[in-house]
DNA sequence: ACCGTAGTACGGTCAACGTCGTACTACGGT
DNA sequence: ACCGTAGTACGACGTTGACCGTACTACGGT
């Protein structure tokens, strides 16, 4: 739905942001769901304990940090990790932060 | 000076809480000056432009996420890295923050 | 054309955090 | 014994951030 959101180019991926982003336990944990289902997933589908617009909220923190790249696909948005982005830039951070015990 | 400082175990260290002492400007900028003096250091020979007070604060978080050991020395305390437990629980996580560009 | 679904935008609230200054403790040297 | 140096503890202040509800937009199906 609605226009294309705004994503920074890898080169402009700062890791005090992506740092900041995945600070977050419930950010954290949609980046778990998004690197299990590794195939992007609707927005809305990881079930989380929060509102709407909270979600909204938290997609928006890991978009912008680069962290996530959101694409519309009908009325949804599809979102994926930014897996070849964050590994070339920071290589081995994301598996370090994934083989965390749970 | 002072006793030991509390330090959590290795078992004991949580992702969230690494990534969250991470997250701070002022607390990566002291990671990445202990990583680059592999020695260890005394907690008042990184030059930060904040406080004293400040800087204990933030030495608390990275000690308590178990992210640096202080052990006292003389009339200072010496800080290092925790390498080898990070290392272990999360392979990869620190190399990766700290190949970021600057 | 209309309605439902998916998500954003905005405004507000409350807690957490970074920062500081001041007061205190501990150790070493003279 | 005393002073200086290194650091901690505590309380205050301002800002940021997580969370919510409500109002709005966009797209798809009937």
């Amino acid at each position: 739905m609605g226009q294309d959101l705004p994503h920074p180019e890898r080169a402009e991926i700062r890791i005090e942001a992506v740092l900041a982003a995945l600070a977050d336990p419930m950010r954290l944990h949609m980046v778990r769901e998004l690197a299990r289902l590794d195939t992007g997933v609707a927005c809305g589908s990881i079930d989380l304990p929060i509102s709407k617009s909270t979600r909204t909220h938290h997609l928006r923190i890991l978009r912008e940090a680069g962290v996530v790249r959101i694409r519309p696909e009908g009325t949804s948005r599809i979102t994926t990790l930014r897996r070849d982005d964050l590994n070339a830039l920071f290589p081995g951070l994301l598996d370090g932060v994934l083989a965390a015990p749970r």
